[in-house]
DNA sequence: CGGCTTGTTGATAGTGATCAAATTCGGTGG
DNA sequence: CCACCGAATTTGATCACTATCAACAAGCCG
């Protein structure tokens, strides 16, 4: 049995899954103590990574996932023409690159949007423990799953929503994952640029710019740089037309 | 060892796994002979569906995945305004449902495009399986990377591609799957009508045409209703911008 | 053959992109 | 602590692509 000698949190001391105070959230989810600790003997934690460095590059061998510990990513792919598409901004305890499952090479590239730490797990690991482990095996395939649910909201919003409808979409997309991490849902720190948004949103930069201002003239929100309140979440919902990441629309519909 | 008694493809006889032309495409593929016969005792085939027919919709109790063996579907999502975004088209051989996975319920309707057969996968029970097979715990990982890198290719088109290369890169993506089935990648007919693909792909039904028609006068294709031919593939291909679904852009670029 | 759905073509307009410029923010060094 | 520089953001003016509206043609099926 390990024992956390080190409960100080200073760097360089190696947390466990076991001790993680968001593996409620993450891949360990619905394992039992025991499983936790096989995951737990795979994961490997580094240094940091700076804001603007890539944690994994579209075309290098595919050899780990990674789950955020704390900081934030954005994931992309990127067009023959070298245009980049945001598929993903992948906040702490969110899972990355399971998304190029069955590849060879990463499909898409994951650079830190401020100073990140992540745990990684090496493919090759990962995958015998999915054929030993029930439990890790469908939380897997539940986060693919949730992850395909996601691309397919986001196909919706950049082919139907407008302007207003898309970046509502997003507030309350980021809000939610906020608020399942304890932290406000009405006020937080918005960790990507304009541009980024903007392209994840399939808009020019400054529609975001307007939209925003425009959402603040109207006292739907609040802005002060990255800083955002969101003061009137229930149009903010209706304006996303917004249904929730995991009830996926189940209603009394028709 | 079961035999195939009935060589005459009349309805009725039920087909199997192991004499299914498409068992080198579908979820058995890579799965021995022993682990196919395990497969193929969950499956259930039933009667055809007819075209415009519900093979499941959003909201219903989450029960099987499909297989579509003859025909082809359209998957789409609705938005609560009611908007509904087809976020696929599934031809015969390829899977359908497992982006619901983790959910109760469905979260996307699937659709006839004309009279279809579907093997019926009972989710409690593949799910069992999974556990059992890791060759076919693999596969199913495998369809669902597949799914998302192509649901964020979708994005990249909805949020980046302008309307000639959109229609282009469906053309070219229909054209890659029809070939993987041996069947011609240059002379095919499309399952679904105009609106569907306008749909798809995020324009308005009188752009898809207005978009053939310029393709037609330049030569890329020839069309005769739903019946297309792909005359100039490399054109198309460059216009689409397109990098194929499997090597994700693996290549000395930067 | 007639009614209805699906597809095509034309004219106009609107949403958001693009170009240009001003302003603020963030970080750095004096 | 403040001045300064480049980057990020905001604001304004114009343009373009595609949606929308309208009408027509062509299949399709009873």
């Amino acid at each position: 049995m390990k024992s956390s000698t080190a409960p100080s949190p200073l760097r360089g001391t190696q947390p466990h899954c076991q001790t993680c105070s968001l593996n409620a959230l993450c891949l360990p989810l619905s394992l039992n103590d025991n499983d936790m600790e096989r995951l737990d003997d795979i994961i490997r934690r580094g240094r940091p990574i700076q804001k603007g460095q890539l944690l994994f590059q579209q075309g290098e061998p595919f050899q780990s996932v990674f789950a955020v510990r704390t900081g934030a990513l954005k994931t992309y792919t990127l067009a023959s023409n070298g245009e980049e598409q945001i598929t993903g901004f992948h906040l702490a305890s969110e899972l990355v690159g399971l998304a190029g499952y069955n590849n060879d090479f990463y499909p898409l590239s994951a650079k830190a949007l401020e100073t990140t730490t992540v745990c990684e797990i090496p493919l090759t690991q990962l995958d015998e423990l999915a054929d030993e482990l029930p439990d890790l095996r469908k939380q897997l395939m539940r986060t693919m799953g949730t992850e395909i649910r996601h691309d397919q909201n986001m196909m919706l919003l950049l082919s139907k929503k407008n302007a207003e409808e898309r970046v509502a979409s997003f507030l309350m997309d980021i809000s939610t994952r906020y608020a399942r991490r304890g932290f406000s849902a009405t006020h937080f720190r918005l960790p990507m640029s304009r541009v980024d948004i903007s392209n994840h949103l399939g808009l020019a930069v400054e529609t975001i710019s307007r939209v925003f201002t425009r959402f603040q003239k109207n006292g739907l929100i609040e802005t002060q740089g990255k800083e955002i309140i969101l003061q009137d979440i229930d149009t903010l919902n209706q304006l996303a037309g917004l249904v929730s990441d995991d009830d996926c629309g189940h209603s009394d519909s028709k």
